[in-house]
DNA sequence: CTGAATCCCTGCCGATACTG
DNA sequence: CAGTATCGGCAGGGATTCAG
């Protein structure tokens, strides 16, 4: 077998890419930019609703009732700027808007899947007791 | 076919679990464990450095320049009550201390390694320009 | 119905200084 | 070398109020 590429060395379950080697928290980190996308409270459970199917504010509202206004509204803006969902709104009254994912969005089910699962494995609180 | 476990709909992709009906952000939710492991800055990057291997205090201050004292600590201390490493601590002077992934810690490679994979097939800010 | 604006409180993180 | 103590700035998130 050859040499392999000569210049960096090759770290054990980390991509080969440049990014996987700054020294600093970067937003142009493929994992920042997942992080970034999942990051607050409320989010992951928001995505899980849409993960059944297209919703309202209202809907939303409903499934999550201790979720409120403002936060809901907020996690919207996040989930959509970072490319997970969309908005449809409805001409007419009342007003009606349709929130679902994008095939990006959908592509989290398996993101959430491996997060499920590291936790469920994971000890309750610590080892020790 | 049978009807299917009464009681309860079947979601799309997430575990029948009871924990996958929480109504609100819970500590006891696998998905919340994980990101709660992954939660802060620098957090990822202090992983990275260790899924190659055991590290010292300093070694991870030279590998990561700009995380300050006070943060690394916070992280290690995270992170260790998580379960993700573990420490070691050689008795004599000058005193050297030794942190290596724990098996659950290493079970995070996979975990990155998806978010990484999501992360890199986002768009690089908003599709629309 | 679907949000945005405001206020306040809390927790995170960075800088600095200090200890075993 | 390996941390802890303290402080200040800033962003996150909840409650309430207002607007399209």
């Amino acid at each position: 077998m050859t040499h392999q590429t000569v210049g960096h060395r090759v770290r054990p379950g980390l991509p080969d890419d440049p990014r996987a080697d700054v020294t600093e928290p970067s937003p142009s980190c493929p994992v920042e930019i997942a992080l970034s996308a999942l990051r607050g409270r409320w989010t992951t459970l928001v995505i899980r609703e849409l993960l059944q199917g297209e919703r309202t504010f209202t809907g939303l509202r409903r499934a999550l009732p201790a979720l409120s206004d403002k936060v809901l509204s907020d996690r919207l803006a996040q989930l959509t700027e970072a490319g997970v969902l969309e908005r449809h709104r409805e001409p007419g009254w009342p007003p009606r808007t349709h929130y679902r994912l994008t095939p990006q969005g959908h592509r989290l089910g398996p993101v959430l899947q491996a997060l499920w699962d590291w936790g469920a494995a994971a000890p309750p609180v610590t080892t020790a007791s």
